[in-house]
RNA sequence: GGGCGGGUGCCCGAGUGGCCAAAGGGAGCGGUCUGUAAAAUCGCCGGCGUAGCCUACGGAGGUUCGAAUCCUCCCCCGCCCA
């Protein structure tokens, strides 16, 4: 029974630190505190960061208590992290908004009732300097240097901030605060769930065990999973969206997305098979993608989503079938224009600019030169387009869809101001 | 505090008075092919109603017919020394 949670807890994971320490915290028999951060400046949940919320779920599953530390404090002070921007400092507002969403998006994966929701103000606001410092004493630099992007940063000669050293530090401390037994995160965070042992240790605690997941790689097949690279799959996109975007990742990618996205808590075997079967040349690629996303489609919107949005896939993009069902828009007269003969013509990239299918007329015209633009199925390099009588004329209903991926309906017309 | 080297388009990076809307690479976008994969290949990649004009090389001034390039001040980053 033990050895069997054990085996569920771990499967997927990527680290475990120390290695047995799972099985000792489990073997105390009461049900074990499981801390996650949560980003509150994250505006979506990505299947990326469902990877550890899944995981999470699975230790309440198992009787554990979720503790959620909501990082407002830290989101509030702005970390510099990353590309070396000092990110935005927010507002306590903002913060607790984002935050709200954040959860509320949680609700589709954790059972957020049984969860405990704390935010790290709560204990780092009344900290005072002397503590802070006490707790800086607790890690070397050199030690700090160790972090993979610290190390990497340094050595690149790019700016690293004290401040960003506390960064762990306020982590671990939160650790300390909840009394954590296990944190999860991603293989990145694995320096941060470390200096949450130390520091526990410290405040004579029995240091948490870290558990750590691999990172999911984003939709290029290249980079990790993340909103600000924008390679990424939320779990709210819709479900066309959804499957559009994971049959588009790189066939190497495919495994990797089985056990991250599906396999490791419900059968962690079957990701497994699924590489052998392609490496060998047993399994296609193509049908397992397939499958793969409509297995995800149907964890996020229900059974048969999945084979709803995979067969509209391939009217649109097979068959190439005109989206009938583009969203409507509504668009100024002004791109419709009479000529001195008083006949009406249509402005194309004016048309395509209203429509939000272009960011400027000028990326318009190149499209329009190279092909990129269709009406309602057929292919259009005009800038300008004649019509009988007044607008919006034939055009009313017109399908206008740019590259494979953007289309609108012409709705109708707007008043124009 | 002192010395040195830097800040160029989404990113990296060339450019040291006009030929610079700015080389090259990456990312991205479009076409062909295809499985909205990979590979290949062609093209685009600041804005403006189609013309030249505007905006742009950390910021502000200045020199010049002309400045990413020269000068002054300021801001920022890195390295070395303290």
């Amino acid at each position: 029974m033990t050895a069997d949670d054990l085996r569920f807890l771990e499967a997927g994971a990527a680290r475990v630190v120390p290695e047995r320490g799972l099985a000792d915290k489990l073997s105390l028999g009461r049900p074990l505190r499981v801390k996650l951060g949560l980003d509150p400046t994250a505006p979506a949940v990505t299947l990326g960061w469902a990877v550890v919320l899944r995981k999470l779920r699975q230790f309440q599953d198992a009787g554990h208590v979720a503790v959620l530390i909501v990082g407002d404090f830290t989101a509030r002070v702005g970390d510099p992290s990353g590309r070396s921007e000092a990110r935005p400092r927010l507002a306590k507002e903002d913060v607790d908004r984002y935050a709200e969403r954040v959860l509320d998006e949680f609700s589709s994966i954790l059972d957020l009732d049984r969860a405990e929701v704390r935010r790290n103000s709560e204990w780092l606001e009344p900290l005072g300097i002397e503590d802070v410092l006490r707790l800086a004493g607790s890690i070397t630099v050199a030690r700090m240097l160790e972090r993979d992007d610290f190390a990497a940063r340094f050595a690149a000669g790019r700016p690293i901030s004290l401040m960003e050293f506390c960064y762990p530090l306020l982590q671990g401390y939160d650790s300390v605060a909840v009394e954590a037994d296990v944190e999860l995160g991603g293989t990145d965070q694995l320096f941060n769930l470390l200096v949450g042992r130390d520091l526990q240790r410290d405040h004579g605690q029995d240091p948490q065990v870290a558990l750590t997941m691999p990172l999911l790689v984003g939709t290029d097949g290249v980079q990790k999973m993340s909103q600000s690279l924008g390679n990424y799959v939320a779990v709210t996109d819709p479900p066309d969206e959804m499957f559009g975007k994971l049959v588009r990742i790189p066939d190497g990618s495919i495994a990797d997305y089985r056990l991250l996205t599906l396999d490791f808590f419900r059968d962690p075997d079957e990701a497994e098979r699924v590489r052998q079967g392609l490496a060998s040349g047993e399994l296609d690629p193509w049908q397992e993608k397939r499958r793969m996303a409509r297995e995800v489609v149907d964890l996020y919107h229900g059974p048969g989503a999945g084979a709803v949005a995979e067969a509209r896939f391939d009217e649109l993009h097979r068959a190439r079938a005109v989206p009938r069902d583009a969203p409507g828009v509504l668009v100024p007269a002004t791109v419709f224009e009479q000529d001195p003969a008083g006949g009406w013509r249509l402005w194309v990239p004016g048309l395509l600019e209203a429509m939000g299918l272009v960011g400027s007329r000028a990326e318009a015209r190149r499209l329009l030169a190279q092909g990129g633009v269709r009406v309602d199925g057929r292919t259009e390099s005009r800038e300008a387009l004649p019509l009988e009588g007044p607008p919006p004329g034939s055009f009313l209903g017109s399908i206008w869809q740019v590259g494979r991926r953007r289309a609108a309906r012409l709705a109708g017309l707007r008043d124009s101001g």
